[in-house]
RNA sequence: GGUGCGGUAGUUCAGUUGGUUAGAAUGCCGGCCUGUCACGCCGGAGGUCGCGGGUUCGAGUCCCGUCCGCACCGCCA
C-alpha cells in the first residue's frame, strides 16, 4: 500500500497516527531550520514539516533535491500545528515526516499549478495534463461527473434505457458537414461520424425500446466557437407513445432535477413561447428572459413624417432602456459604433430621450414634434428618464440586430446575472427554411421532424408557413437543447423528402433503410437532445464549454497537446486508397 | 471565407512623438532566516521583441505580407 490516507482527509482527530501520504509537491517553504512542503493530490493539501534539529539528515538532503511537482511519498506522524491555517480543511495538523521517498522527478512546470495561474490559454492547453491539476479546473471536471450521474439517475428512475449506438455510420446529406472516415476494406467508400444518433434512436423506438437515452459524443465538422466544439456531448433521448407536452414535461423534469441536486434550487415551471413571439419580442429564437426590455415594433406610428430612414424601412424597432437618459452623448455614439460593427450590421442608431420634465429629445427632432415623440414613447410604455433606442431597416436583419442590441444593453446594465436561471421552451418552430443560394427548402430542425397536423396541407402549397412539432430548451439565452415529435409514417416522410427536393432514387439510397423500417409498425415517438457541455458551463457559470471538456480542441479545431490533426504515412494512405493532391 | 483584438524574459505583461545597454512582477538558480502557509530578506542568470520584406541615419515602435492565439459574423439540420 503506497498510501494510508489522501491529502484532503487528515484532521485533528488523527493526531499521533502514523500515516503514509502520496502526492505532488505544491510548494516548498524553506525557513532555514524548519522546512514545510504543501503536498497536493486530488483531494486537497496536507502540510509536511521537516526540522533540521529533529529530522534525520538523509531526509533533509532529499528535501533539498525536491522541486515543484515532484511526486513523493511521505511517512510520518500526524501532529497538531503550532500555528494553524484556518483557510484549508487540513490546516490544524501537519505531518512530521520520518521517511521520504521520491517516487518521480518533474521538470519545472511552464506555469504555476494554482487557481490564479500565470499561464495563458494556449500554454495551458498545450500542457492540459498540468492544467487539469489545478483545483479550479478539477472542480469543473468533477461538476461534469456529478451532472452526468444525476442525469443517469433521473432517466433510470423514469425507465429510460441507456443504449449505445455506432460511431461509424453513413454520411447523410442534410445538416452539418460530416467528419468522414475512409474504409480500408471498401476502396473509395467512407463512414461518417454521427452528428447525432438521430436515426438510430428512431430505429430503437421501432424496436420497441420506448424510452432510450445516451450520454453520447457527437461530431460536426463546422467552425468552432466558445460554446461549440467539433466533438461534443449530448444527452440524447427518445420516447414512444408521447405527444409534445409529454416530452417537454419529462425533460423540464430533468433540468429541475439537476438544479435541485447540484444547486439546491427549485425552479418554477418553464414558460412556453412560440418561435414567432420570440423573434417579435426578443429578436432571437433563444431569448434571455432574465430581463424584460422587449422589442416594440413602432413601424405603424413612426412612419410618414418625411424622415427617410424610417419611411424607407421595412421595420422600425425600439427598446426601452429604463432610467438611461443619463447616458452621455459619448455613450450613445459608442453604442452607435457598436451596432454598426460588421457583426451586427445596422446602418445607424436613433434614440429618444425621455426627460424628467416630460419633454423629449431625439436624434431626429427635425422631423418630429414633441407630441409625436410622446406617442412613440407611450407606445413603448417608457416613462421619465428612460432612453429609447431605435433601429430601422430590413425586417429580418433589424430584428436580429435589435436582439443583439438588447443583449448588449442587458450586459451594460448588468441585467444578466449569472446566478439567476431563467429557462423557457421555445415552441412551434417553422418546419422549413428557404435557402437563397441553393434555391431550395431545408429542414430547420431535421428532416424527420413532424409538421403540425393542422399545417400538413400547407406542405404542398406554402411550405414556408408550415409549423413543426419542434421545440428548444433555452436557459439564460443559451440553447441548451432541442427536439421534436418525429414523423412516424413513411408516407409523410416521403412527402417531406419530396419538399426538400429529393427524387425517389436519392431518397431510397440515402434514407431507404429508415423508410423501410417505418413500414414495420412504428409507434408515434419524439425526443430531445440536450447539450451536455453547455449544461456544465451553465452550471459552472462560464460562457465557454472548453473548461468542462478534459481535452478540448482550440479554435482552429486542433489539439495542440497531441498535435492533431497531423499527416499520416504513405503506407496508411495507400491502405486506405487515398492520394493527397 | 470575413471582421476585430493580441503575439516582447520560462510565464503574465509594460515599453511615451521612431533615438543610449529593452523593463516590472512572478518563476528559476545561489545565500540567509525556528512557525511558514502568496513566508520574508539579499544576490544572480535569463531576450532571434512571432516570421519575412520595406521606409529611415536609426524600427519592439511606422508600412506591406505571412504564421499563430482568442472573440465574433458566415457556417452550425
Amino acid at each position: 500500500m503506497l498510501r494510508t490516507h489522501t491529502c484532503g482527509e487528515l484532521r485533528i482527530k488523527h493526531v499521533n497516527e502514523q500515516v503514509i501520504l502520496c502526492g505532488w509537491v505544491q510548494r516548498i517553504r524553506d525557513k532555514g531550520t524548519i522546512i514545510w512542503i504543501d503536498l497536493r493530490d486530488r483531494y486537497g493539501y496536507t502540510q509536511l514539516v521537516f526540522s533540521k534539529t529533529e529530522t534525520s539528515q538523509d531526509i533533509i538532503e532529499k528535501v533539498y533535491e525536491l522541486g515543484r511537482e515532484y511526486v513523493i511519498q511521505a511517512h510520518g506522524i500526524v501532529v497538531e500545528r503550532e500555528s494553524k491555517n484556518p483557510k484549508i480543511p487540513t490546516g490544524e495538523i501537519e505531518i512530521k515526516v520520518n521517511k521520504l521517498e521520491i517516487l518521480n522527478k518533474s521538470f519545472t512546470p511552464p506555469f504555476t499549478i494554482e487557481d490564479e495561474t500565470d499561464g495563458g490559454d494556449e500554454l495551458r492547453m498545450k500542457y492540459r495534463y498540468l492544467d487539469l491539476r489545478r483545483a479550479c479546473v478539477k472542480e469543473k471536471i468533477e461538476l461534469r461527473h456529478r451532472l452526468a450521474k444525476y442525469t443517469r439517475e433521473y432517466l433510470d428512475n423514469n425507465n429510460f434505457l441507456e443504449i449505445e449506438t455506432p460511431f461509424l455510420i453513413k454520411s447523410t446529406p442534410e445538416g452539418a458537414r460530416d467528419f468522414i472516415v475512409p474504409s480500408r476494406i471498401h476502396p473509395g467508400e467512407f463512414y461518417a461520424l454521427p452528428q447525432s444518433p438521430q436515426t438510430f434512436k428512431q430505429l430503437l423506438m421501432i424496436a420497441g425500446y420506448d424510452r432510450y437515452f445516451q450520454i453520447v459524443r457527437c461530431f460536426r465538422d463546422e467552425d468552432l466557437r466558445a460554446d461549440r466544439q467539433p466533438e461534443f456531448t449530448q444527452i440524447d433521448c427518445e420516447m414512444s407513445f408521447v405527444e409534445q407536452n409529454d416530452v417537454l414535461n419529462m425533460f423540464e423534469g430533468i433540468i429541475k432535477y439537476l438544479f435541485e441536486k447540484e444547486k439546491n434550487i427549485i425552479l418554477p415551471n418553464f414558460p412556453k413561447i412560440s418561435y414567432d413571439q420570440a423573434i417579435e419580442k426578443y429578436g432571437i429564437d433563444k431569448p434571455d428572459i432574465r430581463f424584460e426590455m422587449l422589442i416594440n415594433n413602432i413601424s405603424q406610428i413612426a412612419k410618414g413624417k418625411e424622415f427617410k430612414v424610417f419611411d424607407d424601412a421595412e421595420a422600425i424597432l425600439a427598446i426601452v432602456a429604463k432610467s438611461c437618459n443619463t447616458f452621455t452623448r459619448k455613450q450613445i455614439d459608442e453604442l452607435t459604433d457598436w451596432v454598426k460593427r460588421h457583426q451586427i450590421g445596422a446602418t445607424g442608431l436613433a434614440y429618444i430621450r425621455c426627460n424628467e420634465d416630460g419633454t423629449y429629445k431625439s436624434s431626429f427632432d427635425k422631423y418630429y414634434t414633441n407630441e409625436e415623440l410622446a406617442r412613440i414613447a407611450q407606445f413603448c410604455q417608457s416613462t421619465k428618464n428612460d432612453l429609447i433606442l431605435i433601429l430601422a431597416g430590413n425586417k429580418k436583419q433589424t430584428y436580429k440586430a435589435m436582439g443583439e442590441l438588447r443583449l448588449e444593453m442587458g450586459n451594460r446594465l448588468q441585467l444578466r446575472n449569472k446566478y439567476i436561471y431563467a429557462p423557457l421552451w421555445v415552441v412551434d418552430f417553422p418546419l422549413l427554411e428557404w435557402d437563397d443560394e441553393t434555391q431550395r427548402f431545408y429542414a430547420m430542425h431535421h428532416p424527420f421532424t413532424s409538421p403540425k397536423t393542422e399545417d400538413i396541407e400547407l406542405l404542398k402549397t406554402s411550405p414556408h408557413k408550415v409549423r413543426a412539432n419542434a421545440y428548444d430548451l433555452v436557459i439564460n439565452g443559451v440553447e441548451i437543447g432541442g427536439g421534436s415529435i418525429r414523423i412516424h409514417n413513411s408516407k409523410t416522410q416521403k412527402l417531406m423528402f419530396d419538399v426538400l427536393g429529393y427524387n425517389e432514387d436519392e431518397t431510397n439510397s440515402k434514407f431507404g433503410f429508415l423508410l423501410n423500417a417505418f413500414e414495420y409498425g412504428t409507434p408515434p415517438h419524439g425526443g430531445i437532445a440536450l447539450g451536455f457541455d453547455r449544461i456544465c458551463a451553465l452550471f459552472g457559470g462560464s460562457d465557454s464549454i472548453r473548461d468542462y471538456i478534459a481535452f478540448p480542441k482550440n479554435q482552429a479545431a486542433k489539439d495542440i497537446m497531441i498535435d492533431a490533426p497531423s499527416a499520416v504515412s504513405v503506407k496508411q494512405l495507400n491502405e486506405l486508397h487515398i492520394s493527397i493532391k
